[in-house]
DNA sequence: GATATTTTTTAGACGAGTCTAAAAATATTT
DNA sequence: AAATATTTTTAGACTCGTCTAAAAAATATC
């Protein structure tokens, strides 16, 4: 009858996401170093924190096993992505920030604490789907629709896509792709690829040409139709 | 040429904003006691904090002598006060929470570091003058216009005032204001007062009348034209 | 002006989260 | 399958902000 909400810290809160976003990408077991990578902290923190989350039932734990998120960590983890995502879109279409300016922000934002604060901004920004980034938001249950996407740098040639999206977040990276006119929406054709190094030769929207590298080209996520 | 901004952390900014509130009101040294109250800690703490904030220049600070905010301490309060409010203002005009419901969620948001967003804030919203409870907004320089305004308790016979403020913010006193009709902007006529008990009544508007107490009227602020 | 009371500070300890260095377990190589 | 390399965990220590209990200073009272 009565749920026990155990307030999790700013931390905890920073593990548990950490923890599903490596899930998402590699979809195995985590390890110590990939969190303690992805934090930016010490194998050893780490091993702390996996004590606590698993204490509180957050997190599925074995000694040099590896982790996995329990159904309860899983939706704290969605709830701070959740939050994050729609200050993003706050502070974009609202205030009027870059793309590349907001990561840092969330960041913080992210952890304020108070769900029907973050339901009535879901409605107030419009219900969206999706992030400055293309990343999609989850909603109130914790759902959350990934877009089919692949890799700019698999799209062959002569083929168009739509850019949707980006797997590196890093503001420089980002002020590269505005620069080159590569942003959300924009149809992007592979006009070229070049044997030696993989680089290719795309054009947007059926103007410009440009060139963009296989490493960037890896970071580029695009639909499949 | 470089300016130090030694991040002040969570804690360092609630023991400033709360010296800065208490000298507010009581226009005089500080004692550990008084922030120990008002922040919700021990005396030994408050000590603890006190020679933190001295070492880095926040406060004047002299065993047993009680404290004042130094200039640089004074504007980092003000900047809190700025961010607290201006979040308040957000909460109640763009996502209609009501004025007794945004105070705790201000508390968090008023710890976001970004002037940037700040300013940012302050121009969506208008660069309003008054937060939700008729408090004034610090501009981003620190400078804070104080409305003129005298205790409703201290309203003469037969005289009119403009409600436009409260001293007790908890939200219990909000709901029996907005109850009662004693808003932000409504006209309080003094109708009564009772010799015995100090308590009051007065007319709303115009309108319907209503009783209160010496005690409610001792944090019901209006304003002396 | 001496004594009692109140306030403030010090001393020592604790929990959260981090670290380094060393030990233990696992994985890889030969 | 034994030796080596890597990863993970433990042990002990540190900082931050908090606490309780005791000491010191300031204030009030007689």
């Amino acid at each position: 009858m009565f749920q026990i909400l155990t307030m999790n810290s700013f931390t905890e809160e920073n593990y548990l996401k950490a923890i599903f976003k490596l899930t998402e990408k590699h979809d195995a077991e985590i390890t110590t170093n990939s969190i303690a990578q992805k934090i930016g902290t010490k194998a050893a923190s780490v091993t702390d924190m996996l004590k606590k989350l698993s204490d509180k039932k957050l997190i599925n734990y074995k000694k040099y096993r590896g982790v996995s998120l329990t159904a309860k960590g899983k939706k704290v983890a969605l709830s701070i992505i959740r939050k994050h995502r729609l200050w993003e879109v706050f502070l974009v279409e609202k205030l009027k920030f870059k793309w590349d300016e907001v990561h840092e922000m969330a960041e913080e934002l992210e952890h304020i604490n108070s769900e029907e604060m973050v339901d009535r901004l879901d409605k107030y920004l419009g219900f969206p789907k999706l992030d400055p980034h293309g990343d999609p938001i989850p909603n109130g249950n914790g759902k959350i629709d990934v877009p089919k996407s692949r890799l700019l740098s698999q799209l062959s040639l002569n083929n168009s896509a739509v850019m949707i999206g980006v797997v590196d977040h890093t503001p420089s990276f980002l002020q590269y792709l505005e620069k080159q006119g590569v942003i959300l929406g924009n149809t992007i054709k592979m006009k070229e690829i070049i044997e030696y190094d993989k680089s290719l030769s795309i054009s947007i929207n059926g103007k410009k040409n440009v060139f963009i590298s296989n490493e960037a080209a890896k970071n580029i996520l695009v639909s499949v139709k």
